[in-house]
Order: C-alpha cells, then structure tokens, then sequence
DNA sequence: GCAAGGATTTAGATCGATCTAAAAAAGCGG
DNA sequence: CCGCTTTTTTAGATCGATCTAAATCCTTGC
C-alpha cells in the first residue's frame, strides 16, 4: 500500500519496459515522443521519486562532487562556496562540503569518506601540510580533482586560483609609493602555496625599489583573528618596527587592526594595513580596509569549469586558471 | 588489472565469504577477532575502497544528511555550518550543503535533490515564503526533518533555534534603560518566523515600559548589509524619526551602521542600534556592535541531536530545542 | 561421546537503477 | 508486398554492498 514506488511501477503503470522508463527518466533522444509523455504521465501519477542512489551504483557517476575547504567560516570561503553550489545545481550536481580545519588527518578522513561516497570530482583546497602520501591516494582513485587557492607542491592538477605573486605586488607597490620603507609580511601558516607566492610578490615590490627586506618581518601565525592579533604584537615589538604590513589575508589584517588598535595606532594614519581577498567586511570596518581583491564568484567558475571539463576528458593536459586581483585602495593604507 | 576492489576480492583474498567481509567492515559483533583481523589486513592488502553507494541502496541509508540554509555567507550559518560538518563527521555522516537564496523554487528542486540522494534527514532552515505545499512533500517523503531558526506555521517538526522573543526583549529593556522611547525594528522579510518573534520581544518590552509604538517602525527589507542600508534610511526619513533601532540580525545593523555613518549620525553616540546573532565582526566594527547573541555552535549541537534521535525513533513526538541568547552590550548602544 | 546451545559463517536474494546487445516496429523505395 | 534501413523498445545482466534465514562450528555438561 504504501510501498516505494520505482521504475518497474512506473513503467508497468505506462505500459513499457522498464528499460524505456530509465530512458526517459533521463530524457534520451531515443524514446518517441508520445511514449515520453505517457511515461512522465504515469511518473508524476505516481509521484515516483528517483533514486539516484541505485544509479550512482550502476552507472559509476552520483553526479555531485566534493567541495573541501579549511574552514567555511572564513568569508572568501562561504562566498566560494555559494558561487560553487549554485554553478553545480545549474549543472544537475550536489554539493559535498567538508571543512578540515587545516588538520590532515581530519583533511585524510574527509577525503575518504567523499571517494566512498562517489563523488565524481574534487574540488580542493589542501590543508598545510599535506603530504604526497594523500595526494598519491587522490591520483590512486582516479578522482578528477581541481585546486583552488593553494598548490601542492610535486603533484600535478587542474589550478583555480588569483595570482597571488601579482596581487601581492601591487599591494607592495602601493605601500612603497605611500612612503613606507619597513614593510612586513604578516600571517598564514608555514608552507602554503598561497602565502609563499604573496610574500615573494612583496618582495618583488621591495627589490625594485631597492627597499631593505628583513627576515625577520615575515611572521607566520595561524589563519584567524586572533592569529593577526598576536602577529602584529610580534612585529611591533621589533626593533625598528616596521611602519606597514601587508597581511596573508583580509582575516589576518582584522585581527591585525584590533592588535593597532589596542596599541593607541590608527590604521592608515599611524600605520599602513593591506589585506587580501577582498571579502564584504573589508569594506565595511572602519578604517576601511585597503586589500588585494580576489574574486570568489571568478575563481569558483573557473574551478568548475575545470573540474568538469576535467570528468569529461579525463586525460587532457593539466590546466591553470589564475585570475588576476585587483588593489582596493581604502584607508587603512592612506595617511591623510 | 586495474579494475576496482570489491568486497569479494577481499573476502577471496582472506578466504571468508562476502557476508563476513561485510559484517567486519560494519564492524559486527558477530564476527570472530582472529577472522576480523585476517579480513582487515586484506583489505589494506588490496587498498579495498568501501563503496557506500552500494550500501546506500540496499540498507535504504546514506549516512549522510542535508543542509538547506537560505545563504550560508550569512556568517550565523557559517558558524553553524562548521559545527553541524564537524559533528557529523564524527558520528560518520556526510554533509550535502545547499543554498536557497530564499528562493522557494530553487528550494523545491535542492530538495527534491537531497531526497533523491537518499540523504537520511534534513537539516532545514526555509526559505521565507515557504508553502505547505513543499512541506506536504517532505512528510510524503517520510524525511526526518529538523527545522533551524525558522519555523514554518501549520507545520510540525523539531526545531532548534534561539528562543527570538526573549533576546528581543532583553535588547528592548537595554534601548529603553539607555533613554530612548521612540524604537524602531529593522529589517527581515515579511512572515518570517523569527521575524515576529523579535518584534514581539520587543513589542512587549515597549509596552511594559508604556513606551510609544507605531506600525511604520516596523520596516522590511532583505536580509543583507544593503538591505539594512536602504531600511535604515526609510527609518530617518519618518518625521519623529525613532532614535534607535534593533535590527533582524548583526548583517543588518552592518549595513544600519553604515547609512547612518552617512548621514553624519555616530552609532552609539547618535544613534542607538543593536544587532542580532553576535557573528564575529560585531566586536571588532568600531564602533562595536550592541548585539543579542546566539550560539550557532550551540543551536547546531541541539539541531543534530534531535536529527539523529528523530531518525532513530521516527515516531517520537516532537520537541523544540530553544537556546536562551545573551545581550552583549557594547558600544553602538550607549552614549557616552 | 553426544546432544544442546551459543558463537560464527554463509548462500542467495535483493536494493533500484543503467548498460549492452539484440529484437521489434515503422518507414520507404520499387 | 518485400527487403532494407532507421527508429524504438526491450530482456537480462549488472553495479557492490546488505539482509535473511539457515548452515556450520565450537563448547559444555553429563
């Protein structure tokens, strides 16, 4: 009476083979047009539901794919993940999302569980400190993946992502000619693509305008508020402190303005600030916050880009999609 | 050669049959240690890969579970969203993610989605205009369902949330102790659950206090800093203009904070506003937002109890799992 | 040494779709 | 009306696990 109702029901409703049935459901060429309609007659009568499960099974494909991020709460993440998404449902997808918090174990677990659960694509942004040994378990399953926003180094994949070095130029170059000459690079952790590519960006800006460059004005810390907080306590503990930093990313750069802020400094007078990302607060907290715009919306579409180009045609060549960023120039850099 | 392990291989290899592979990988009591151990080592032997889209189908369970929030750049949701990924990836459940954008259409084809992926239950916070309709098809469906921060009128599920009423009130008593009599509510669509029940809050401090209210203080908008923007200015334009405003949530008083900003008028000093979730940023804007705070990780804890315990025992009755919030006084409250 | 009873293991059906290869039906020129 | 092509339809195997119910294998106690 109240049983499930499957394919079998619906074709014996419309008088057809199951076979025709499942050829409708995905509405192939092949299927009559009077036999379509009677099929879909019967399917909505019977308010079946497709188990996409049974064909994920048979057919080698569940048509969602997996978004792995380090943590969703950071805003370019959310707005990644909301370009994402609404791209994949245009594209009949579903969304898997992990957040790994930057841990590789949790990162390795995640993993497994979306190869598990078939996911036909990756969509991958590799905690700090991700070994060979995940990626060579990535390229074992055969599972297309697509990059953004960090590399790995060694492993060959699809990348979507800005071009850090560039951004990060600008963004050196910007402090430069608002007369800043101790600069520092501030936050993000040891190791990631992205941070290595802005800071030599940085230092790119420095080298030619002959500007000194101080180890010691690289500063890690993790990937938060807090982490900018007690990064430009660090820095402003130096001797000869530098004068401006440019920060791993727009959350680094809040914190680090909370950090001036309980010093007595006002960013922009007292001090030069620029972020990177460009996420909504950045224009919204006061001193406005000068910041690398990279767009989330661009990157996502490019990372879908690839990545089902990349199911399609699993052996093509490797591909890059960098978006170039744009200097955002607010107050926190500008001393009026 | 290169084909896919499966659970016969493994069971080939340890020389049991498939049933008792499979016991070992659900890891059933049933099985013998000795005979556990053998089918384990052959399954990392082998690099067998559990394919859950074939248990799916015969067991009638994905472990796995959807979330359908209206916009998860909404940091609220965020939050959530981490707490809710973070637990479910420790009780082995995976998470499907999907943005309405409030769009009740596009809510309908995420859900008929979900529900064809067999996802084992719903965590759901509906879009504003949500028909009985669509949730006539949830119960067809037999999907437990926990409904998140909104409710929906005539329906009945568990719901976790913030108890709305009583953090308005709090926020109201706090705008009438500070000297203000003329309180206006901005923000929110119209018919949103947790809409009223702000209002209400407030509505009631108002009258307890005898304090003034007029309906043209209630004013709507969408849920986004433009929104609060535009809604601010709608509020300044009335003749007796109130003096000072709780917003349908911190988003909203970002975008108040800035129309006001823009017409000279200083939150706190000028201007009395208070927010609504306490999301990060509240207290690093200068000046800091005055807000009602509730805990997502909180709410999502309670969300994912009641989830898990609905999906085990279908036919319990049904409970609402209410947060009480906090009111964070800061600055854009009180004039000094 | 044997039956009872518990602990393990297993054969075979099954979940609900897709795929393959082949059959049936329809269209068509002569 | 016949053969031939083209269009539609279909039977049956299959994806890789779980479930059911029954078969084996061990212990014990006597």
């Amino acid at each position: 009476m109240d049983k499930k109702i499957t394919l079998i029901d619906v074709a014996k409703d419309a008088g057809v083979s199951r076979a025709t049935a499942s050829l409708v459901l995905r509405n192939s060429e092949l299927v009559a047009d009077a036999t379509r309609e009677r099929v879909q007659a019967s399917m909505k009568k019977l308010g079946y539901v497709y188990n996409r499960t049974a064909a994920s099974l048979r057919a080698h494909r569940s048509q969602s794919i997996g978004l792995v991020v380090t943590d969703i709460t950071n805003p370019f993440f959310a707005e990644l993940a909301v370009s994402i998404e609404s791209q994949l449902d245009d594209a009949g997808y579903a969304l898997m999302l992990s957040n790994t918090l930057d841990q590789t174990e949790k990162q390795d677990r995640l993993l497994r569980a979306m190869n598990g659960r078939q996911v036909d694509g990756l969509l991958f942004c590799p905690a700090e400190g991700t070994t060979s040994e995940t990626v060579d378990k990535l390229s074992l399953w055969k599972l297309p993946v697509v990059l953004i926003t960090r590399e790995i180094t060694g492993a060959h994949y699809d990348y979507a992502g800005p071009d850090n070095r560039t951004g990060a130029l600008m963004a050196g170059r910007h402090l430069i000619e608002q007369g800043h000459r101790r600069i520092a690079f501030l936050g993000g952790k040891d190791g990631a693509s992205a941070r290595k590519e802005r800071l030599n960006g940085l230092q790119e800006a420095l080298i030619e305008a002959g500007v000194e460059w101080r180890p010691s004005w690289s500063v890690f810390s993790p990937v938060s508020r807090k982490g900018g907080y007690t990064a430009i306590e660090q820095i402003l503990d130096l001797t000869d402190a530098p004068t401006a930093v440019l920060c791993y990313n727009d959350v680094v750069a809040f914190g680090a303005m909370l950090g001036l802020q309980s010093r007595g400094l006002q960013p922009g007078q007292d001090f030069g600030l620029v972020g990177f990302d460009d996420i909504e607060d950045a224009a919204l907290v006061r001193p406005a916050l000068t910041t690398v715009a990279i767009k989330p919306k661009e990157i996502g579409e490019a990372a879908i880009n690839l990545l089902l180009d990349r199911i399609e045609h699993p052996g093509k060549p490797y591909l890059s999609k960098v978006q170039t960023p744009e200097l955002i120039v607010r107050e926190t850099s500008i001393a009026r």
